[in-house]
DNA sequence: TTGCGTGCAAAGGTTTTGCATGGCA
DNA sequence: TGCCATGCAAAACCTTTGCACGCAA
């Protein structure tokens, strides 16, 4: 599976664990959850593996994690290598439903601008998620 | 110091803290650096009382309670009911030194609006964290 | 006097780390 | 063969909880 970076192995768990958010691509799942997952078919991959590989495919890009409040575990989901990773796409996530949006409009894109220039602050949106509610969540509430 | 809410008695630590908090609104601080300042003081409050006092005041709406992510610590910050209470008082954490720096600017605001009118998402400031290079590490960087 | 608040210590849960072993290239 | 990845268990960390005592009203 996969390019193999400079310096590393690909090994079973880890395609294991790519391909199981890969085919997954739109949900969200914690740890322990994917070491569930994987138990429940036999196969066991150690907790700190889990951790390891997540931390990885975060770091290269391949994957966001969310960090919800302190008490629930983060979650991770795949997000891919295409026109995420250009640099200004950014995501919301809905608090409520869970479901995660892409953004990529001019007003973002203005905005980075501003906090750039004005602010000299470089956003990096990998890392920046917007939390808050949707539109669907929204209007089913009232 | 003032309001009794019904049913909780006006303690010595409670003020203390509500206190400490309000001197420095506009600043955020961990349960840690609370515990700490009190005890260069020579003044000791339990960490769990702490903690309790925290959440209380969250509950209230009278503190805001941020987190940055599930390795730091949450930081507490004194809202009152100004300011930052209504809403539109954001975040930004430099992934390099760390630093938390505060955004409430015009853009910010028309970006809020934008985003809840054209993409029905109503950002939560509370949980929006802004993570990128500040313009010290940049500079510094080159 | 009543019952909330406090302090201490222990528990709880997630994530990280150390170290020996296993497996990719 | 050289190194990275893995697994297990222990550690680290922040936060919560239990319980007895203190203190506000």
């Amino acid at each position: 599976m996969g390019r193999t970076k400079s310096g590393s192995y690909n090994t079973k768990q880890s395609c294991e664990i790519l391909n199981f958010l890969k085919d997954n691509a739109g949900s969200h799942f914690t740890s322990q959850e994917i070491s569930d997952h994987f138990r429940s078919q036999g196969i066991n991959i150690g907790q700190a593996t889990i951790y390891r590989r997540l931390d990885r495919l975060t770091t290269d890009g391949l994957v966001n994690k969310y960090i919800i409040d302190e008490k629930s575990p983060a979650c991770y989901e795949f997000i891919g290598t295409e026109h995420c990773s250009h640099g200004k796409c950014y995501h919301m996530k809905c608090e409520q439903c869970g479901k995660l949006i892409h953004l990529n409009c001019e007003e973002i894109n203005a905005f980075f601008e501003h906090v750039s220039e004005e602010h000299g602050f470089v956003l990096d949106p990998k890392r920046t998620v917007f939390y808050g509610i949707c539109n669907e969540c929204n209007n089913s509430e009232s």
